[in-house]
RNA sequence: GGGCGCGUAGCUCAAUGGCUAGAGCGCUGUCUUCACACGGCAGAGGUUGGAGGUUCGAUACCUCCCGCGCCCACCA
């Protein structure tokens, strides 16, 4: 017999079950271990990173999915890892050497790289180990990184083959700079925020030898949000069709800080309902701009240094001013010069860099560009054609519409952390892309890839590609993909891109989004609203699974998650009601381990019916663990264990348990302990380490191989029985009634009494009075043909008839009438609606058989209960 | 500007077009009975955002409105 302390404490166990699990292997699997392949990637964490709260969900939920086809008996395996995040991980070390007075040039790019590797080494793994703490049942053995040998072969192999492929390019294109981090951005790392900025305007003057039209004499209106740009315009745009300015099209303006005019151009691009409805085009520093200066081989020219300084070749006298200084400085300038017209607030949308948060500006640069079209077509295909499901399936949709309107990836970066671009330049302009140097005058292109460059192939990567390993022929493609919706774009659709480019398949069959994780508003977690929630805090307060728990019961797939301290404590509460429960069965079952059911001729009401309940509640969890319904799984699986089990089952199992009928108190223990296992089973995947205590104890495994974890996922055990989920249910009706009455009437719990009953289900109930009179705290249950009318009874109405017992100073008169009166009004309330529906003859021809005749019978119901309470009234009065 | 999602109890959320719209937390009362006070029992609490429509019947389907949130997008 084992022996629980009264109250669970996780901290006493997770770390020790844990090991056990780790040591025994539990987690390993091998390509030829037996079982159908189930695999899933980790997203790998940053290296920099520390747990939280989102990845407690992310990996809660690949944890639950891979425990349970473990246990489902598949040659599951969850290989984690971690990502060396480029820009990330170069700006946290960059930060320690601020904090040293030094930049990364003081060390040079060699001393720098190691330097980031040493940190790496220190606290590389510290995720990781939260991992564990959580209860991540990940394959260690297995642990990989984006950066190490293996993958760099990889990578190297892949930018090479897409160069050679041509779906690789240099190009000198106009690109977002992040001025801060001195580095290119792809598209999707800009995020735009709408800012309340001002809309400058302002005239350009004629060129000297070119008066103004009539109406234009003073020169041409235009408006900017970046005044500053002005510097590098080289044509003013009106729409082709706006009258107001035909007689423009083709003068010249002069420029006023520099020596030179360019052209007043027509484009359809142009807005002519905006501002004054001529634009100032500033090809280099605007994607707009830049597509008109392509369709008008217009000059472009670069009027800020990377820094996001004004250079000097454009810069003049704002030359080495901030751009927004500059900003400044040109509109007073203007002024002076009696060309700015008005500058007034202007709400727009402005593109910030989602890792330094600095606003981005669009500069021309020689940056490595993916040609995504053809690839991204595919991709498409896959989704369209199934075999790649997302769960939801709306945010498949919204992925579509995503790589529909896919531009080229801008994936090379001025960094020195990542992948060194495998290219090679000479002086002479010409460039190979090749692992190794060409020889002597080359020199290896400065720039490394996108973080994502690398993590895109993951999924294949993990299993030792380019090798053709058993591994990759075994769990790729894999088989579930989970991860929030906010990095579909950036990390799901390349790797779908690539694996079909490179392996022909699409790395995985499904896509479970989850959604981010908010506080108990729905309001985003932040430093500076303080509603952070550190998911190790609730580890080591509420333990591991209340924490997995109290997430999963709120993950609908794609939907976001709210979390309060609150909560997880309340699935501590949960995890503390499943611990007495089998410390109830263990002080109890008398060594009697799961095992075989009695046969059906043995089993009790109770028994019958906790087993239909259980079949209910594994049959609803199992349906919803298949298509990742967290929410339903937790509902089912928590109110079928406290509600059902807990509430009901175990008080009624008590009567044989401590009874003297020791064949009953067998059968009673044999069904209790199937029911038990069962449910520690079907929990394990959301709850592994109470779970697996429980369990531990009341099979007497001994752990190790020898686990929960690796026992079979439960099938039913019994079917649905309607008739005792029937019986049972009157039983609990009637007993909830006779609780209310004492609960009304004041009449103490341990005051016993003896009830008759006259109900129209005497069959069903006959049999039961034991259980009936244990949980109601009766004396003795007599059924009798019909309620005596004698003042001096009180009665209890329930579904099917009434009880009665005698007063006999039970209760105050009063108030029993008082609340009969309440009752009665609500029954005649009811009987009105049902009446109401009833006659209406469009009802009774329409709606289906079994439900008129259900609301048929809830008429005949309601009105004997009417009568009924009536009659009791009067009596009672008359008292 | 385009697309998507959401408005149900004080809070967070459920309810194949059909029983009296449910659960958890919170709240009220009550009980320390031998699994559990991290608990039991009982209870209060709803014009399902608003207005129309379809239907015998709408929380659910349709239209419009109001409010909130997200994604995408190059209007200076």
């Amino acid at each position: 017999m084992v022996d629980l302390p009264k109250a669970y404490d996780p901290a006493a166990s997770e770390a020790e079950l844990y090991a056990d699990w780790v040591e025994a292997g539990v987690f390993h699997a091998e390509h030829d271990d037996p079982g159908e392949p189930f695999s899933i990637v980790i997203p790998p964490p940053n290296v920099t990173g520390s747990l939280h709260v989102g990845h407690a969900l992310d990996n809660t939920i690949q944890d639950a999915i891979i425990r349970r086809e473990r246990m489902r008996g598949k040659n599951a395996v969850w290989v984690p890892g971690l990502d060396h995040a480029g820009i990330a991980t170069q700006t946290v070390v960059e930060k320690q050497l601020a904090a040293e007075g030094l930049t990364r040039h003081d060390l040079g790019r060699e001393a720098f790289i190691e330097r980031v590797w040493k940190w790496k080494a220190e606290s590389g793994g510290t995720i990781l180990d939260q991992l564990k703490q959580l209860g991540a049942s990940c394959d260690w053995e297995r642990e990989a990184f984006t950066f190490d040998e293996q993958r760099n072969v990889a990578v190297e192999k892949v930018f090479i083959d897409l160069y050679d492929q041509g779906l690789i390019y240099r190009g000198n294109r106009l690109i977002n700079w992040d001025p801060v981090a001195n580095t290119a951005l792809s598209d999707i790392e800009v995020e735009h925020d709408e800012v309340t900025g001002e809309l400058a305007s302002f005239r350009y003057l004629w060129a000297d030898d070119e008066p103004g039209p009539a109406g234009f004499e003073d020169g041409l209106v235009v408006a900017t949000t970046r005044a500053e740009t002005m510097l590098g315009d080289t044509a003013i745009a009106v729409h082709p069709e706006d009258e107001r300015y035909t007689a423009v099209i083709g003068r010249h303006v002069k420029h006023p800080f520099q020596d030179r005019t360019f052209a007043v151009i027509a484009d359809e691009y142009v807005d002519p309902e905006f501002g004054s409805g001529a634009v100032k085009i500033t090809p280099a520093h605007d994607p707009n701009d830049y597509e008109i200066g392509l369709r008008h081989d217009l000059p472009m020219l670069t009027m800020l240094n990377l820094d996001g300084t004004v250079n000097d070749e454009h810069g003049g006298e704002f030359a080495g001013l901030d751009r927004f200084e500059a900003r400044t400085a040109i509109k007073a300038r203007l002024d002076e010069l009696g060309l700015l017209v008005e500058v007034k607030p202007h709400v727009h949308q402005v593109g910030h860099s989602s890792r330094s948060k600095a606003v981005v500006e669009p500069m021309l640069s020689d940056q490595w560009f993916v040609d995504v079209r053809s690839m991204a077509d595919k991709a498409i295909e896959s989704v369209r054609s199934g075999r790649v499901t997302f769960i939801p399936s709306r945010l498949g949709e919204q992925f579509i519409v995503w790589l529909e309107n896919l531009h080229d990836w801008c994936i090379s970066r001025q960094l020195w952390w990542g992948h060194r671009i495998p290219a090679w330049h000479h002086e002479s302009g010409e460039i190979k892309v090749q692992s190794d140097s060409p020889g002597e005058g080359w020199e290896q292109d400065p720039d490394v890839l996108d973080t994502w460059f690398s993590s895109q192939l993951w999924p294949f990567v993990l299993f030792g590609w380019p090798e053709d390993t058993p591994e990759l022929r075994t769990w790729f493609p894999t088989s579930t993909l989970v991860t929030g919706y906010d990095i579909n774009t950036f990390w799901v659709a390349r790797m779908v891109m690539i694996s079909e480019q490179f392996l022909g398949k699409e790395p995985f069959a499904i896509v479970h989004n989850h959604g981010l994780v908010r506080d108990e508003h729905g309001k985003k977690m932040s430093k500076s609203f303080g509603n952070v929630i550190d998911p190790l805090d609730l580890i080591a307060e509420f333990g591991a699974d209340a924490t997995r728990f109290a997430l999963l019961r709120s993950a609908a797939p794609g939907v976001d998650v709210p979390l309060a301290r609150d909560w997880v404590e309340g699935e501590k509460k949960f995890a503390n009601k499943l611990w007495n429960a089998l410390r109830f069965a263990l002080s109890n079952l008398d060594g009697v381990t799961p095992g075989e059911l009695p046969p059906p001729e043995r089993r009790t009401l109770d028994d019958r019916w906790v087993l239909s309940r259980l079949e209910a509640a594994r049959a609803e969890a199992d349906a919803a663990y298949e298509v990742y319904d967290w929410p339903i799984v937790c509902r089912s699986l928590r109110s079928f264990a406290w509600n059902e089990l807990a509430d009901w089952y175990l008080e009624s199992v008590k009567v044989r348990i401590y009874g003297e009928d020791e064949a009953a108190a067998s059968d009673a223990k044999a069904v209790l302990a199937v029911v038990l296992d069962e449910l520690l089973r079907l929990l394990h995947p959301t709850m592994p380490f109470v779970t697996e205590t429980l369990w531990r104890g009341l099979t007497g495994a001994a752990g190790g191989r020898e686990s929960l974890a690796l026992a079979a996922w439960p099938t039913a055990v019994s079917e649905r029985d309607p008739e005792a989920e029937e019986a049972f249910a009157l039983v609990q009706d009637l007993v909830t009634e006779v609780r209310r009455f004492r609960s009304q009437n004041g009449v103490a719990d341990k005051v016993r009494f003896a009830l008759d009953v006259a109900t129209d289900a005497r069959e069903l109930l006959a049999p039961h009075t034991t259980v009936l009179r244990a949980l109601a705290g009766l004396d003795e249950v007599r059924f009798v043909d019909e309620a005596s009318e004698d003042p001096g009874l009180a009665r209890v109405l329930f579904s099917r008839g009434v009880a009665t017992t005698p007063l006999a100073g039970l209760i105050d008169v009063e108030e029993e009438i008082s609340r009969l009166r309440k009752e009665l009004g609500k029954a005649e309330g009811m009987l009105k609606g049902i009446a109401g529906k009833l006659a209406n003859d469009s009802f009774v021809a329409n709606a289906p058989e079994q439900v008129v005749a259900a609301e048929r019978e809830r008429q005949v119901a309601t009105e004997t209960r009417i009568d009924e309470l009536a009659s009791q009234i009067s009596t009672l009065e008359a008292l």
